[in-house]
DNA sequence: TAGGGCACTAAACAGTGATAACTTATCAGT
DNA sequence: ACTGATAAGTTATCACTGTTTAGTGCCCTA
């Protein structure tokens, strides 16, 4: 039941969108948005609650890409290797996504449901899959496995936030740390997820 | 020179430290500042280019606090590991300064110096110093031990952001996690720097 | 054709960083 | 001691931001 042709939704949407992906996130602004689209600023209330749930359904839509990309890469030998470099790819494909999907502080976006995260985060259980194959015993516990690719997560992540962000040193090239980081993150899954052992390790 | 008794400056600054500690960075706003201060909020314009300059001050204050928990570390066997430790504890004990230290964007302070997080880094100096005393061999060039530095770092980095943004899953403990990172960083001395070999790892 | 509700606008509120113009206090030089 | 320059502020304003409230007009149904 639209008054001006077409639904307003889709079109905020995009906009929001264009806006997010050309100029950043910090471009991102209500009005903004509006006025690219032909209609108010409080207009947008009425198809999202605030500001943060519109870009929490831009935050959907990466995850959705981010999920197409993971599940593109074809299992078997060398299949968690795979993922990493797909997750990595994806990052530096699409920065503006990756930065609203895991840069954002709760503190920065207080309304936004952290609990969706954790819904969406799917490609934990690709990763945890990855990892119990590439193990030579497959008894390990789901735990395990979530926790070893909760590291081999944030190793990855940890490179790319740190590259996005322009903390490298300039003698060094972002895409070598981004690749050892991937060599690191295939050693995540050595780690043991014992009860740490406080002796000196080598 | 001051009109008001005191020197202006040191009380907006220790007034601004208070507020981001207290409430965070988003909380941190000139008029508040100027408020509490007791002062109008264009006086800060004084003596702060703007008001990234102000925050800049405050991110100082957090590298010379994170210098001193670094050089505290016994240096010897076990230094590197004492590193990471270190580096981990500052930013559980201290969340709201490392966030300004190193999760801020320059899209989100776009005047701020990103060259200045260069000079301040002598934490990886620190970190590669370490390193290179870890390895067996220490015929490893002054950049490989940067790059290994930094992935080190990276490591380390990529367990806090996430554990500091609440993206980790529930079921997790984020000491777990960060413990794991430690774990894992360590083992990045072991990442040899030659050009990858696409082989299938395991 | 009358009524009701949906889709939207206009206007405003409270807050943000920042700037220009103005006032006032302090200090140096004569 | 008086004058002038300069430092140290204030006041007022601009251009933004997210958000809310009240009101308007169109369309569909009865």
């Amino acid at each position: 039941m639209p008054r001006n042709g077409t639904d307003l939704k889709p079109r905020i949407l995009a906009e929001a969108r264009k806006i997010l992906l050309e100029d950043g996130y910090t471009a991102l602004s209500t009005r903004r948005v509006a006025g690219e689209v032909g209609c108010t600023a409080a207009a947008i209330y009425h198809y999202f609650e605030n500001k943060d749930a519109l870009l929490h359904a831009l935050i959907d839509e990466g995850f959705e890409l981010l999920h197409d990309r993971l599940e593109a890469v074809p299992k078997g030998e060398g299949h968690l290797r795979g993922l990493c470099a797909a997750y990595v790819d994806f990052s530096s494909a699409n920065p503006e996504f990756y930065e609203v999907m895991f840069h954002l502080h709760p503190t920065q976006m207080e309304r936004y449901p952290v609990e969706r995260y954790r819904a969406q985060r799917d490609y934990l259980a690709l990763l945890g899959n990855a990892i119990n194959v590439s193990r030579q015993e497959s008894a390990h516990s789901p735990h395990s496995a979530l926790r070893a690719a909760t590291l081999v997560w944030s190793t990855l992540h940890g490179a790319i936030s740190l590259h996005q962000a322009m903390r490298i040193d300039k003698s060094l090239r972002g895409p070598d740390l981004l690749d050892d980081a991937i060599r690191l993150a295939m050693r995540a899954v050595e780690i043991s997820p014992l009860p740490s052992q406080p002796g000196i390790s080598s």
